[in-house]
DNA sequence: TTGTAGGCGTTATCAC
DNA sequence: GTGATAACGCCTACAA
């Protein structure tokens, strides 16, 4: 017993029949393929679009495998670093004739997987994963009904899942290592939590200290740690690396209500070189990943694995250190890319 | 023994025929219907586990007429505004058992209207549209098919969409009675481009100004308006109200570029009250939304509209101004809540 | 150029 | 408790 809804979508049998064609023909009209005569499409069309007539995707998908979708799940709506992602995603799934939709992970492993779950249901012809924090298990599992790119370093990425990331221990590396020629001696490393992006930027740090025989504290803070975040400014140090720009940013809020200066005392540097970093003041040091490229990659990936592809993609794209005024005493900006590549 | 599946996804029928069952007994089993012996019930579970079967949600939408989803269109995943609607969309439907996805409307008409298409084949249960750049137009259709609500202001919203939206003509003027009593008489207004919400903040400016007598001016400048904006500051203003945070961040960014110092020389407003208000330096006096409750409220008209609601919601919830030093000398916080009230 | 006849995976309505 | 069987709306051979 349906209670039937008034203005029920009309189907495409509905329109064949205002039309007065078969709904085979209907389907083959609307559709775009040729084959029919002129006079009878035009029929069609018009009937379809007096009756405000809508394909039903979860027919279509049921009938020819596969929808036409292509899904995202991002770790963190609120930041920027994502919408760079999620843009080249959506120009690359576009010129391929794909739709996009997104699935809000919140941050949290148990969202993120309840997120791609759902993007399998909906039999999405890829998932695309911008996170570090999706639990690899469920990344496997997942990727055994449909072709899964991350967009993030992962550990030890399942064989069936791609890889698109940039070379988070290079960026972090090139990132002390300019401190280190700033003269900064006493560095602090600051992040939400552990994962595999964090851990291996930290191992980035690690090394350009190793060489010149210092070492590093590194600051596990939770969302509203800003008494933590005040403790580590009044540490002693001279300069703290945050694990991306949104942490960096509130690194510079805390500082500023505490009378910390920045650069002059603490330099500070980002990471992921968001338009968050030029707003703010001082400018922030960030090293930055083409969000836009590793989208569109990933993308490809999608596409590749339908087209057969079996081994896995690791592909790593060279962070670039751009240089603002957190880290400098003058304000100037200095674009410093230190190199750059395709990743390919 | 969990053989691997290999090849297209498992069906019901597959762990119907692995548990030894029916296949209509399978698919209560896993839906939690009761009425299957508990035995039974295990083995099929069991069965659907070591095959990793997975629901196809193009099936049972198409079967049982409706998916449990609702679709969210935002109009620019950037701007963290959007972030605190989606987060309370989310809320709201977890507790009612549906599922979120979202669409980008990259803040282009045509594409909102797209990212609306497709939820609309998708099926989604409604759609919550958060944007008031979604031509009116197609938001009629759209609420043809599916209950649809906007979440911003409408100048006209058709009769079947419901509007969840806050007064953003008081809003504006309470900010512009700020700026009176602080005793800066040259004001101006800046926006991206025109929409019923910038209207309505602009009438709500004017209605402050005309009560003494004074006038102001309202300038559109694109994305990348930086000479726009110098040029604007240059113009002898004391005050500046920008449409939104993202908007205000970028004016005080150029500001600090060319030397113009706020709130000193120009005092600046931002609207959304968005963390990014709260980021930068001096902290950013912004009209606040209630962003949470309003994306709870839109899943509610939503699940009214289902229950067999007809006339139209048109819910306006109060903004409230949160002062903060771009408008004061001293960058001590005060929390100015106009008013609360609940909209409903 | 057009029509006919399955079939996609699930749910719902019956019988048993 | 359990099992056939008919929708659901569309696509795709295959016929006409």
């Amino acid at each position: 017993m349906t209670p039937i809804p008034v203005g029920r979508p009309p189907t495409i049998i509905e329109v064949a029949a205002r039309a007065g064609v078969s709904k085979s023909l209907a389907s083959r009209a609307l559709r775009g393929e040729r084959g029919v005569a002129d006079a009878t499409r035009r029929r069609i069309h018009l009937a379809a679009a007096e009756l405000g007539y809508r394909i039903n995707s979860a027919a279509r998908s049921l009938a020819r495998g596969r929808s036409g979708i292509v899904g995202v799940v991002l770790n963190d709506i609120g930041n920027p670093h994502f919408a760079g992602v999620v843009a080249g995603v959506e120009a690359e799934a576009c010129e391929r004739g794909l739709r996009t939709i997104i699935g809000h992970g919140a941050g949290s492993p148990t969202e993120l997987t309840r997120q791609i779950e759902t993007m399998l249901e909906l039999r999405v012809d890829g998932v695309i994963v911008v996170s570090s924090w999706a639990p690899v298990g469920s990344l496997a599992l997942a990727a055994r009904s449909a072709p899964v790119v991350v967009v993030a370093r992962l550990a030890e990425p399942p064989a069936g899942v791609d890889m698109v990331a940039s070379d988070d221990v290079a960026g972090a590396r090139g990132a002390a290592e300019h401190l280190l020629a700033l003269g900064r001696r006493r560095l602090a490393y600051v992040t939400r939590s552990t994962s595999a992006t964090s851990d291996a930027r930290r191992h980035g740090i690690a090394t350009a200290l190793d060489g010149v025989g210092l070492s590093f504290e590194t600051h596990s803070v939770s969302a509203d740690g800003d008494e933590a975040l005040a403790g580590i400014l009044a540490s002693g140090v001279d300069a703290i690396l945050a694990n991306n720009d949104v942490m960096a940013t509130e690194i510079l809020r805390v500082a500023r209500e505490r009378g910390v200066s920045v650069p002059a005392e603490v330099a500070l540097i980002g990471y992921d070189n968001t338009p968050l970093a030029r707003l703010i003041s001082p400018g922030l040091t960030s090293v930055g990943q083409p969000q836009r490229a590793m989208g569109r990659r990933a993308v490809e990936c999608v596409a590749e694995r339908h087209d057969g592809r079996t081994e896995p993609v690791r592909a790593l794209y060279e962070p670039a250190l751009v240089v603002r005024g957190s880290t400098l005493a003058a304000p100037r900006e200095i674009s410093a890319a230190s190199s750059s590549g395709s990743g390919r």
